[in-house]
DNA sequence: CGGCTACGTAACCATTCGGTTACTTTATGA
DNA sequence: TCATAAAGTAACCGAATGGTTACGTAGCCG
């Protein structure tokens, strides 16, 4: 009963901060968590933080905005759950990429091709990424969980570089860091811009065709590089 | 019964379409109206058009909040006008960027410098950007003014790009469209993720030092990748 | 000067929206 | 079976916000 509100706080911006029930009991609330929590990273992905609307996403979730808040504590709660989830979800993915065995060359490709590929075929991903700069990662610091989500993908990036310069086959010298966040980059900059750069380019973008051109050019671009 | 009261406008989302005025006569107004700008370029960028606050923009640009109405029409008017003026801005400093008569390899590294040291130099341009790609462009989509700035940085590249082919210094084949999207991503995908990033990786990439060393790796994934 | 118009101000308004309260329904286990 | 707590509902609240109206002021031309 009674739970500790002691809300005091209202002066400023509005928020108050319920703690956040952690663990529903039953698998039907379960159920309506998760709907609240697909629902708001639509949402959220759709129309940024502050363009996302409470309402909306309860309604979304065929849920009631009562449940939301003893869920996840409030809005700006909700969306810190959303972006660790998603960042869960894409570290997850990265951790099922296996090059153990394969050419060096092969490999770094494939690493190229997946997040390429888990960037176009995740586009809240990168739109929930962006909002979050916005805000200049304000939330995301404050995540620990996040924070010990360091990236799979990094660390096999910088085994294969590794096989690679012993086997002759990659320039020695390269910072496993830099080329994690270039790759990235060729992938995730196309994906993020993708509107206003078919806009300025004046041609579609998004086509399967020009993801299939964007990949072999990423691809090419980073094996060209390694190339002793 | 009552309730459906036909309020005939404001169906779905707040807005009014007050022709914004085109000129302003007087020196004292054009400089009202360039503080508007150059606070509502600041707020937009801090916070996002659905974030950014009408009051606070006029506020900040110590002119009242009906002249903004007066001169940009609304807020997300406003928003277009703004992302024009960032949009007009890069494309008038790419114009600037002069690399006749270089090396064909030096031109290239030239270009790629320009590139990342504009972006890390107007954080707002990149927040605007991301911003409207959440939007999905809708508002550039509408704006003849920017489509007809195609980008000179473009227009150079692909320049540079066929003297090297020429030269035999650099390998054929390459699609400038592609690598001009490749040089801005591994410039501007750092840039725009600067905070997310330096949080997972847990070293501050925004310093002088973490900055030079990302130019000198950008320089060298695209010098490296184009030889022949 | 004197009236006209562009420029600027402040108070106001209707609605939205995050968040809360008071209450009903559903499941569980002693 | 029935007390009890969790899960869910609907109506409500008040501050914030985009936009407007009615009114003052300054500079320019006759």
């Amino acid at each position: 009963m009674t739970e500790g509100i002691t809300t005091t706080t209202t002066g400023g911006s509005r928020r108050t901060s319920a703690i956040p029930r952690s663990e529903p009991r039953s698998a039907r609330a379960t159920a309506t968590r998760q709907r609240i929590l697909d629902a708001a990273t639509a949402e959220f992905a759709a129309h940024g933080l502050a363009g996302a609307r409470v309402d909306e996403i309860a309604a979304r979730a065929n849920a009631n905005k009562r449940m939301l808040y003893a869920y996840f504590g409030g809005k700006e709660d909700l969306w810190l759950t959303v972006l660790e989830t998603a960042y869960a979800a894409k570290r997850g993915e990265e951790r099922a990429v296996v090059v153990d065995g394969l050419d060096p060359r092969d490999a770094m490709a494939a690493l190229v091709r997946f997040n390429l590929r888990y960037t176009a075929a995740h586009p809240e991903f990168v739109a929930l990424l962006n909002q979050e700069n916005v805000h200049r990662a304000a939330h995301l610091t404050r995540s620990a969980r996040v924070r010990a989500l360091y990236s799979p993908l990094l660390e096999t990036l910088a085994a294969v570089l590794a096989r690679g310069v012993g086997a002759g086959v990659f320039r020695a010298g390269v910072d496993p860091r830099q080329l994690y966040i270039t790759i990235v980059a060729v992938g995730h900059f196309y994906c993020a811009n993708i509107h206003t750069l078919s806009a300025i380019l004046g041609e579609d973008l998004a086509s399967d065709a020009a993801l299939a051109l964007r990949e072999a050019h990423a691809v090419e671009v980073v094996l060209g590089y390694l190339r002793p």
